[in-house]
DNA sequence: GTCAGATACATTAGATTCTTATGTATCTTT
DNA sequence: AAAGATACATAAGAATCTAATGTATCTGAC
């Protein structure tokens, strides 16, 4: 199954960030593989939707960037400022209590009042 | 702690959804309040939002209405149509799997090559 | 040696889905 | 009588994604 489109909303820059705490640094191309081998292909991140991610990231100074030749081709990591791991702290733990809430919500069977 | 916005999209629908299958009817306001009341203020569903979701679920088929006055006042009941509770099963599991997995993504601490 | 598929970056038009603001009207409580 | 709650609705704008497209290099199979 993959999910649909919707539901990746909102939680792609917080799974990029987590993914550069947990790896130190990481290119782009690397990050939709990675997360396409955790998830078992249940999520595909597009690069339509990564790299412009990247960038705001970037532009709030959340993450560093520096630049490598691998032969001819470039390739471009991303590492976690000081405010990106802060960033990183605060945004896993409130996708994880919102998940806590979503399950409560979607376990209700009885009609409270 | 109010979630930012927008963690929410995306679970909207079936938030609505799996309230209606809990509840046989419901109308507009009163999901709004129930929301509220049940994620303790975290998940405010706001009616700009609500509304055109609800309309969006009857011209697809999934609920049906019926219109009742409370006194001058008029209030608008939704209920889930047999495909809406089709829909609402795959929804729900959608949800509840999207969320094991980014769970997992969330606790990974290894760098797995 | 060439061709397909993978690697690696990037941008853009369009779709979707929300927020914020606004509008209308009634009911309830102080 | 006024404020706040109840109850519907729409619309402009923001945010965030998809799908398409573009460029270029590397690798493996044939």
């Amino acid at each position: 199954m993959i999910y649909s489109s919707e539901l990746l909303k909102g939680t792609l820059k917080t799974i990029v960030l987590k993914l550069l705490a947990d790896n130190k640094k990481m290119y782009g191309y690397e990050i939709t593989q990675r997360v396409k081998d955790l998830t078992l292909d249940k999520i595909q991140i597009t690069e339509g939707a990564l790299y412009p991610t990247l960038h705001a990231l970037e532009s709030d100074g959340l993450v560093t960037t520096e630049t490598e030749f691998i032969g001819k081709r470039v390739r471009k990591y991303y590492s976690l400022s000081p405010s990106g791991k802060t960033k990183t702290k605060e945004k896993v733990s409130e996708l994880t209590d919102f998940m806590e809430t979503m399950k409560f919500l979607l376990d209700i069977k009885t009609k409270s009042a």
